[in-house]
DNA sequence: TACGTGACGCCGT
DNA sequence: CACGGCGCCACGT
């Protein structure tokens, strides 16, 4: 089993910074996983109960399907608008300007 | 063992 | 900008 994957995978959630988000495919490449964005959605579901898995949304800054509801809610209470499902252009990119 | 499915992503139309 | 198709890989039947 890829366990050492999923370690990093939540690892790789965690240390997305409150207040900013990231995407599937980046957690993925910044978990040494490039191009398995699904199994990051995999791992979410199974473990990321215990991370910050509002704060990853897909490569198109929309929320995921699944969870859009709680997800848009959570990430306002971070500081993060959300409008009609998905993220303003400004905060895409999980960076500061 | 093979087939279908899915918290996704990218390219073409 | 919206929709559809193909690629990707782990997992359940």
């Amino acid at each position: 089993m890829d366990e050492a994957a999923h370690e990093r995978i939540r690892a790789a959630v965690a240390a997305i910074p409150a207040g900013t988000t990231s995407t599937y495919g980046a957690v993925a490449a910044e978990a040494g996983l490039p191009g398995r964005a699904r199994l990051v959605g995999r791992v979410l579901r199974e473990d990321g109960h215990d991370l910050p898995w509002h704060r990853v949304l897909r490569a198109d800054g929309t929320c995921a399907p699944h969870v859009a509801q709680e997800q848009a809610a959570r990430l306002r209470a971070e500081g993060i608008l959300v409008e009609g499902g998905r993220l303003p252009k400004a905060f895409r990119s999980r960076r500061e300007p």
